[in-house]
RNA sequence: GGACGGGUGGGUGAGUGGUUAAAGCCAACAGACUGUAAAUCUGUCACGCCUUGCGCGUUACGAAGGUUCGAAUCCUUCCCCGUCCA
């Protein structure tokens, strides 16, 4: 199996086609909202007729009020790969949602999952009492406690909704170990350009977006009937634009405000990547021709 | 030429005698992340030093002087910028 991660606007689908095509692959996405169906423009969906007749798995699988988890992502991924394998083909993994791939490769601990009534009696409790969650998680596990900030309310729910279900410590599952994905031999490529132009290329991107129709995207999915309050709403670009129709922000400040929140994005995910174990380096965008056939004697040589 | 307003750290912009190396925001940088992760959260951000301490020293709020125990804050002169009047 073959990876291609890198934050966003770095070239991963360009690459990952180019990889899958001249290998015999599939393309599996990771990316935790090309999930979502109509979200197309602003999550840089690649065009079905620009795929090149290569299979594109886990893309447009979830309606936006739908609520899509990294476990279930893993679950759902795992499948994929194992099909794609049996068909003799290359899963060639394709994203920049860091978190996913880990549930994917390195997999998650074996727990309860979330829990909607109980979330929102915690949710209440913390509104009324601002920072009782984290106290009362430091009284069922103060390991937990101690590893996550009080401000960091959806990491604090999590680890506390945890320990009621399972009547254990989230520290203790932990210790008991991720349920790793085997059976593959994994070779990872992250990509990293230079930060410079990166964040050229998605200022620009992000413009195209605004000009390309994403306003119109969001009126569409709105007038489906999904909720501004869905999910994939909260993203950058689709939030903004949501302001923009509600008249909290100009076209101008909506734009800069989903430029500047996609490079804080980048940000992260190349923070998140440096701690990837393992991956092969990529100092160059994923369309770049070199880079394509760079990558292919790597993979020939793993 | 005259009348006001203003010049603050990479940007913006508070601050009008001490608790201010100077709020907030932006930018920048670093980091966390075990089931909504494009989310959420944390730290650094004048310079140097070490015994890393709510430590020490140096430099800093257009420039130069002055008042004061003490000035980004008050006074004087000068240099810029903006608006208005001639």
């Amino acid at each position: 199996m073959v990876a291609i991660l890198g934050a966003t606007g770095t070239g991963k689908s360009s690459l990952a086609l180019n990889v899958a095509e001249a290998l015999g692959g599939e393309i599996v996405n990771c990316d935790s909202l090309q999930v979502f169906r109509h979200f197309d423009i602003g999550t840089a969906k690649l065009p079905v007729s620009d795929r090149r007749g290569i299979p594109h798995h886990l893309i447009d699988i979830v309606n936006p009020d739908e609520i899509f988890t990294a476990g279930e992502y893993s679950r759902r991924a795992r499948e994929t790969i194992a099909g794609i394998s049996a068909r003799g083909r290359l899963p060639v993994v394709c994203g920049g949602t860091g978190f996913y791939f880990r549930a994917l490769v390195a997999g998650l601990f074996e727990g309860p999952e979330r829990d909607a009534a109980l979330r929102e009696r915690l949710g209440a409790r913390e509104k009324r009492r601002p920072g009782s969650l984290h106290r009362l998680l430091s009284r069922f596990d103060r390991d937990a406690a101690g590893r996550i900030h009080p401000h960091d309310v959806p990491k604090v729910m999590r680890a506390l909704e945890v320990c009621l279900l399972a009547q254990r410590p989230v520290s203790a599952l932990f210790r008991d170990g991720r349920n790793a994905l085997r059976g593959y031999r994994t070779i990872r490529f992250v990509l990293q350009p230079d930060r410079e132009r990166l964040y050229q290329r998605l200022d620009a991107r992000c413009r195209q977006m605004f000009q390309g129709g994403l306003i119109d995207e969001v009126r569409h999915i709105l007038s489906l009937g999904y909720p501004p309050s869905a999910k994939p709403f909260e993203s950058h670009g689709y939030k903004q634009v949501l302001q923009l129709l509600g008249g909290e922000l100009t076209l101008e400040g909506a734009l800069e405000l989903a430029q500047r929140n996609t490079r804080r994005y980048a940000k992260r995910q190349m923070t998140w990547f440096r701690q990837e174990p393992g991956v092969e380096w990529v100092p160059n965008f994923g369309d770049d021709a070199a880079v394509v056939q760079d990558v292919l004697v790597r993979v020939a040589g793993f």
